[in-house]
DNA sequence: CCTACCGTTGACGTTAACGTAAGACTTGGA
DNA sequence: TCCAAGTCTTACGTTAACGTCAACGGTAGG
């Protein structure tokens, strides 16, 4: 029953230099430290020289908020406002491990769920909106493929007859 | 049988002043000036005095690009791209009008087809991924959820205990 | 024909999201 | 201890996609 410490091998939770986390993520590190300016992403600490060190939770973080760039084309303002929702999660979860009080417990949790469930439909109703755009695209190609189709038959009418 | 053409109501395909492309799609003049500037959107016309002339198909072309913009979050060069490949298909419509030979035809269709087909390709990469996005956002509100739902019968237990 | 818009061409300004370069300091391995 | 590689701050540069302003001319309705 040791704990989960192994000095050894890497440690998993290691701190990161932000050279490291760039590699991991394929941001930069300016990158990161214009994140930090713009108070999209602290580091876990700092040592005395005034290195960044972060976690393997603000390397998870880079990933996701690439993710909210490219796939949602949200601005980092808005990305923003979705991590505040979502830290609102941690916030629970922080809440958990210590002593708050369940009900405490509870309001955090249904605030989460809240920030979440508005993430969702914001996601949602823009596949709606692509879904649709791409149904009308299909909708064109079915159309030339049949206008294909009949000058097709139309040429092969014209080589038999 | 007289023709489309009836000229006491407004034409539906009288020529546009710029600001009425601007005010029908939302955009300003501006942007459809700096549009033409990068090859994106030409007038159908100029006046002599340099006055820009649009048809309602460069008014719908604009709407065009606002989706791809909005919703796909393409780049003006990207979407140069995707309009190039659709125009392929106006060729292809103008060869079908003109006399233009059955198999030049066929090709020019065919050419259009691809294009197309490339862009839904491309849509359908892009939402496959939106949506395991959600989902994953989705997993994350149920478990959540089962949180919240054992608090609060531990909340109730402890209020009947 | 007059007037109130509308439009034109420059040309410079702006915002987001970084890139890049300089000069100094740290860190980690041989 | 020494050196190469990494990191720090500061500060200016860059790109896309327009905004804004000036000075001027064209357009349309009464």
């Amino acid at each position: 029953m040791g704990t989960e410490q192994s000095s050894d091998v890497v440690a998993a939770d290691r701190p990161l230099r932000i050279g490291e986390v760039a590699r991991q993520t394929g941001v930069t590190p300016r990158t990161l430290r214009y994140w930090e300016e713009i108070g999209l992403l602290e580091p876990a600490a700092y040592r005395e020289s005034g290195e960044r060190l972060y976690s393997p939770a603000e390397r998870d973080r880079v990933l996701h908020i690439r993710e909210l760039q490219d796939l949602l084309g949200l601005t980092l303002a808005e990305i923003q406002d979705v991590l505040a929702s979502e830290d609102t999660v941690e916030r629970a979860r922080r809440a958990a491990r210590a002593d708050a009080p369940t009900l405490k417990r509870l309001q955090l949790l249904s605030d989460a769920i809240e920030a979440n469930r508005r993430l969702v439909e914001r996601i949602n109703d823009r596949l709606q909106r692509v879904i649709e755009f791409r149904d009308e695209c299909i909708e064109r190609g079915n159309r030339m493929a049949a206008r294909r189709a009949e000058l097709e038959s139309q040429l092969s009418r014209a080589g038999k007859g």
